[in-house]
DNA sequence: TTAATATATGAACAATTATTCAGATATGGA
DNA sequence: TCCATATCTGAATAATTGTTCATATATTAA
């Protein structure tokens, strides 16, 4: 293996090194990735999302599925329909929230599947 | 509308919210769920999976690839390691890291796909 | 054995974040 | 209009977490 001439960095295999650097996507699509991920990585948002792939809801009910508060539902359903995860019909008093696409049911899906196999 | 006739809720539609309720998977079957997305959801982590996906690496290469630390790399291995993402092999001083298997793949692909939409 | 290198680890600090609480806004009915 | 209710929002608190730094361990070569 060749050593690494590049400064700062003390590559065991350089031309793999550089080459998978190139090969990155940008820092930036990456860090909206994560984001995406880290959205969903919340105990009550889960709950959320899979009540949703199960009905349409409202905040009052969705608490009440959930065990937490219409404020605390309020304040994650904002989270998640920022980052278009759910998105929301108004009817008169009640807003309805429901998955936003296939997306969010796949993601969730396979992440099941992960958590099964271990 | 039925009105809801629980305890310490307000439920809009009561008959939907409790077949709901009945039919959430276990809390810490979606507590699971979502640490491994919590996982998934931080720049550096999410980096190093994808530079993973286009080729297995050492720490110090990883390094240097995500702009990071080997020590800051290592912290991250470790957990990535610990939720069964990734999975590693030592050949001498060298620890060549991978990704654990298609889930991640197809994890992070519809993730990218849904970043891409928006 | 000694030195050099690759990786791992523990503690501390800084930053992020979920929930709670109080109160605001919006809608429908009396 | 006034009241009740559904939802939203801002601020504060508590808890979690990623990185850094120093150091430890493991492996190889001299």
């Amino acid at each position: 293996m060749k050593e690494c001439t590049c400064l700062n960095c003390n590559c065991i295999n350089e031309d793999l090194a550089l080459k998978v650097k190139k090969d990155m996507l940008d820092d930036d699509i990456l860090f909206d990735i994560a984001e995406c991920f880290k959205i969903l990585g919340d105990s009550t948002r889960i709950k959320i999302i899979y009540a949703l792939k199960l009905s349409e809801l409202c905040v009052n009910d969705l608490a009440f599925i959930t065990n937490s508060t219409p404020s605390a539902i309020s304040h994650q359903l904002r989270i998640l329909k920022q980052a278009k995860l759910v998105k929301s019909k108004k009817m008169g008093k009640i807003v309805y929230y429901s998955l936003q696409d296939e997306h969010v049911i796949k993601l969730f899906e396979i992440g099941c599947e992960h958590i099964e196999e271990l």
